[in-house]
DNA sequence: ATAATATACGACTGAAAAGGTCGGAGTTAC
DNA sequence: GTAACTCCGACCTTTTCAGTCGTATATTAT
């Protein structure tokens, strides 16, 4: 529940990639799939729905591949997941297709409506560059214990 | 993506319509599911989640029902939607039963962690009897057009 | 006691979404 | 022109969600 799909996250970690390799030109799905061990006809799928969303650019033939359109501190999380999973994030009250049949009867609609603005507003406000500065928690990862950054949550 | 299940959604409604009758002492499943147009033996099953979670309690038999175990104000969505929904909302990097298979190469682990942590805040900080203040938006919705309290989103 | 009412719990079915796979079309290098 | 490389779009499988049904249990009014 609330979760991002595979899908999205995928999409997130190579907009991350194409970010860091952006001075050296294109890379291919299949260089960004092998990367991460993702399925690289599933991430290819994934990377046509950021050309259509105008997020990236692509490039047939040899040596071909994809990158940014735009400058990764332009590009908000919000975009990268709205491209791929749908429209916006949404209550199962307010679906893509009208609204369900309690909306009538529904009493929560606004309340939730505003909880919704704010989980959008959270993913605005992070850009896929800002993504990039966890170098330093990853060595920590490796060499302190790793649970002291999960129970947080 | 990011929504919630139906089952959330008749929870909350469900919480925020004893919230109301709580004065007027317990509800049955039936009451409830009767007032919002749902299934009743659906909504039961939810009942019975926030029962065992502790934010309800249940009397059998004849004028029995539900009732709120605590003050509505200090009941968080958060509480509601985790009781129902699973422990609590992940990104799909992280699920209950450990990490998926990219966790040692993932880049985006912990950013997406904050985010999380977020969007967590957001639902902690609403409480069932905040979802109550929009009855002066009730008078309007009967009174003016519908369509304006929707097309916001 | 008995009947009516209401919760508790599990199993089952159908529908929708997610995740992944396959063949085809376009572009470039030689 | 051919072959190697890449993107592109439709298809299939698996999982999850939503709802239904049946049965057992507890309480109360009569």
């Amino acid at each position: 529940m609330l979760k991002l799909t595979k899908k999205a996250d995928y999409g997130l970690m190579a907009m991350k990639h194409l970010a860091e390799r952006a001075p050296y030109g294109a890379c291919s799905a299949k260089d960004v799939a092998d990367a991460y061990g993702i399925p690289q006809e599933a991430l290819a799928k994934i990377l046509q729905r950021l050309v259509k969303a105008g997020l990236l650019h692509s490039q047939h033939g040899m040596n071909g591949g994809y990158k940014l359109a735009r400058d990764p501190g332009t590009i908000s999380a919000f975009e990268v997941i709205r491209a791929i999973d749908g429209p916006l994030f949404i209550t199962s009250c307010i679906t893509v297709r009208g609204e369900c049949d309690q909306t009538e009867r529904c009493t929560i609609k606004e309340p939730l409506r505003r909880v919704n603005e704010s989980i959008e507003q959270v993913l605005r406000r992070i850009s896929i560059s800002e993504m990039k500065e966890e170098t330093h928690s990853q060595e920590e990862l490796e060499t302190k214990k790793p649970a002291e950054l999960v129970t947080i949550t």
